[in-house]
DNA sequence: TACATATGATCAT
DNA sequence: TGATCCTATGTAA
């Protein structure tokens, strides 16, 4: 479930885990074989996130860079410690904790020079140390392509995916047709905005909500079933739960996107 | 058992 | 725009 508030998650969990440790890092797969070795037995000094990109310190060597792409996952803290499989691209472990790679779109050794190639590429990330919605607001005036696309392009905002983009617009009442430069200041704000909140919500929560408990008549929405905790992702052809029109949905950016015809007025 | 699908991104054309 | 990387899960058969 990898959009930015999973990132930043895993970033805590992994740094509460590593942290002043010393790690034991493996390669059952293989394919980090190289990595892993040369890693091994070093001392964490963190892990940090940015946008959907981990990267992991030490006390001396280069930075782990992950990127768990559409697949990948993490498994094993807080749970049983999991017994490592045929996928299982990455190994660190302490005394304490196990934690299992499988399926990453990247993980590699980054130097400095690459790592600020990669930060420099990434727009302001709605979770980040230092957010920046004045970053956003000039992105987004300086495209013509439609928001719906932009909010996926990591150059733009870094950290959304495509449920949060579907989810955001709708919070917004934004039609993801409309060009992108063709938002005011005041909806450009409210929509870095509502991405901070929602983010940070699914942050804590470790999963997507966004529903308002008013409107599905539960106060622990969290604990709704997973297509109850949306208003229109996956949801095409059920009623709209603000208004009750009827979702619908297209391709955008070579992904699927959701929008209500009513509440997000086409441009 | 097989297949469709998935919360991502890059590269070639 | 389409192919490709790669793993897990849910549903159909």
């Amino acid at each position: 479930m990898p959009e930015g508030h999973t990132i930043h998650r895993l970033a805590r969990l992994h740094r509460r885990a590593l942290r002043g440790r010393t790690v034991r890092v493996t390669s059952p797969q293989g394919r980090f074989a190289g990595g892993a070795a040369l890693l091994d037995g070093r001392i964490s000094t963190g892990v940090d996130a940015y946008g959907k990109h981990l990267f992991y310190r030490w006390s001396d060597g280069p930075t782990l860079h992950v990127h768990l792409g559409l697949y990948g996952k993490f498994r094993g803290y807080g749970e049983a410690a999991p017994l490592p499989t045929a996928g299982t691209r990455l190994a660190m472990a302490t005394d304490d904790a196990t934690l299992h790679l499988a399926g990453p779109t990247a993980c590699e050794l980054l130097d400095p020079g690459e790592e600020r190639r990669l930060r420099t590429r990434l727009g302001p990330d709605p979770l980040g140390r230092r957010p920046d919605p004045a970053a956003f607001l000039a992105n987004l005036a300086r495209r013509t392509l439609p928001i719906g696309a932009a909010l996926l392009d990591q150059r733009v905002v870094a950290g959304i995916g495509n449920v949060y983009r579907s989810e955001l617009l709708f919070l917004c009442r934004i039609h993801p047709d409309r060009p992108a430069r063709s938002l005011t200041d005041t909806e450009a704000s409210r929509l870095w905005a509502a991405t901070v909140a929602q983010l940070r919500a699914g942050e804590r929560a470790g999963r997507i909500v966004t529903v308002d408990p008013a409107d599905v008549g539960r106060v622990r929405a969290w604990a709704l079933p997973a297509d109850q905790r949306v208003y229109v992702y996956k949801r095409a052809g059920l009623p709209c739960r603000r208004c009750g029109t009827t979702v619908v949905s297209w391709e955008l950016a070579a992904r699927t996107i959701s929008a209500c015809p009513t509440c997000q007025p086409a441009p």
